[in-house]
DNA sequence: AAGACTCGCAACCGCATACAT
DNA sequence: CATGTATGCGGTTGCGAGTCT
């Protein structure tokens, strides 16, 4: 088995990395920078292949890297990064600043798939989309105190405009929306939030109220635990905002993110937005891109979100919407396919 | 106490791609 | 265009520490 062209012309040295070592290479970069690997050995004075000291730089000295173990919210990043662009590793860890491809896949084999696998999720199956992003919210329950409410359900609701742009889960002051919030690394715990008003933005007009499945992509609020990461100490901060236009980034963004925000939107990261918020119950909003189906008809309401993140993904949701040609099965729905990520219900409760 | 086993992590290997000549 | 070299990436290995028997 040879090594790489770098490594066969003479003897270097393998296996773990000494201090001395690591401080030869840290002083060659801090005083030359990174330029030609296959030189650094020699002129940093070390007995390894470039290729050796390039690893060992990019994987343990650099110091941008994080370190430590990894929080909820990157796990989540992973897991839903690893739906859509599978062992990526490189480009799953171009999402998680800090973060090593070496990492992330480690994080993955060691933990992450085990988890997943012991709560029955199933990631093999690419015709499948199947969202195991789970602090997302999730069994959304519409509380209603009262059961004589001169509203029709359908009509407080889910208000799905027709021929616009946007439905909302939207709620009358007296009402109120509350959901859980699963965190897939701690089984069963549930934190239950509320998030009033809703939007669901589509990027397609939804066509119609009729008691059937309207099909649109969207943007779906995720809910992250108040401290799932660092990243959101400043929540309260968006959050005392009055929630206005979902897409409404708060006026001190800026100084948040960096005047480059714009390009959060598209959807590399997760963007807060102050679109739910309720009476100092603070929490997290990212803008996520979804496929949802909406189902009315006189005594019934539902609305399942589908998880998607790239045009693939989208097409293929849409493509599973038809039954097989082979099938005599006329009807055929998108939640046969696809498990959705979050699903609202009606519910009479007079609970608040 | 000691050997077997498991797990997490760092490092290596081979391949693919980019780039220079 | 062909060839050689450097770099990047993903799969795999192997070591050391911890746990189990």
């Amino acid at each position: 088995m040879g090594h790489h062209t770098c490594c066969n012309k003479e003897k270097v040295k393998r296996g773990l990395w000494s201090p001395d070592e690591d401080e030869k290479l840290v002083n060659y970069i801090n005083t030359y920078g990174q330029s030609c690997w296959s030189n650094v050995p020699k002129l940093a004075g070390l007995q390894r292949c470039g290729k050796s000291c390039r690893l060992r730089w990019i994987n343990y000295l650099r110091p941008d890297l994080k370190r430590g173990s990894f929080s909820i919210y990157e796990a989540n990043i992973i897991i839903q990064l690893h739906e859509i662009l599978g062992n990526k590793w490189a480009q799953i860890a171009r999402h998680l600043p800090g973060r090593t491809d070496n990492e992330v896949k480690n994080f993955w084999n060691s933990s992450l798939k085990k988890k997943l696998l012991n709560q029955g999720r199933n990631n093999n199956n690419k015709n499948h989309i199947t969202p195991t992003s789970s602090i997302l919210p999730s069994n959304l329950l519409i509380q209603n105190p009262s059961n004589t409410s001169s509203h029709d359900n359908n009509d407080i609701f889910y208000s799905f405009t027709q021929n616009s742009n946007f439905c909302s889960i939207s709620s009358p002051p007296e009402v109120t929306l509350q959901g859980f919030v699963v965190n897939p690394l701690d089984d069963g715990d549930h934190q239950m939030m509320n998030f009033n008003n809703a939007n669901i933005f589509s990027e397609i007009p939804c066509s119609s109220f009729e008691p059937t499945w309207a099909t649109t992509s969207c943007y779906l609020p995720q809910i992250l635990p108040p401290d799932a990461n660092d990243l959101y100490q400043d929540q309260e901060v968006l959050f005392n905002e009055s929630p206005k236009d979902p897409f409404m980034l708060p006026n001190n963004v800026d100084s948040l993110y960096g005047a480059d925000h714009q390009d959060l939107m598209t959807m590399d990261r997760p963007i807060i937005m102050p679109n739910i918020c309720n009476e100092g119950i603070y929490g997290n909003a990212v803008q996520e891109e979804a496929v949802a189906t909406a189902r009315f008809s006189s005594n019934e309401a539902s609305l399942s979100i589908f998880h998607f993140s790239d045009q693939m993904s989208y097409l293929e949701s849409i493509l599973s919407l038809f039954p097989p040609a082979s099938s005599s099965s006329s009807s055929s729905t998108m939640e046969e396919h696809l498990s959705p990520v979050a699903k609202v219900s009606i519910c009479n409760n007079n609970k608040l």
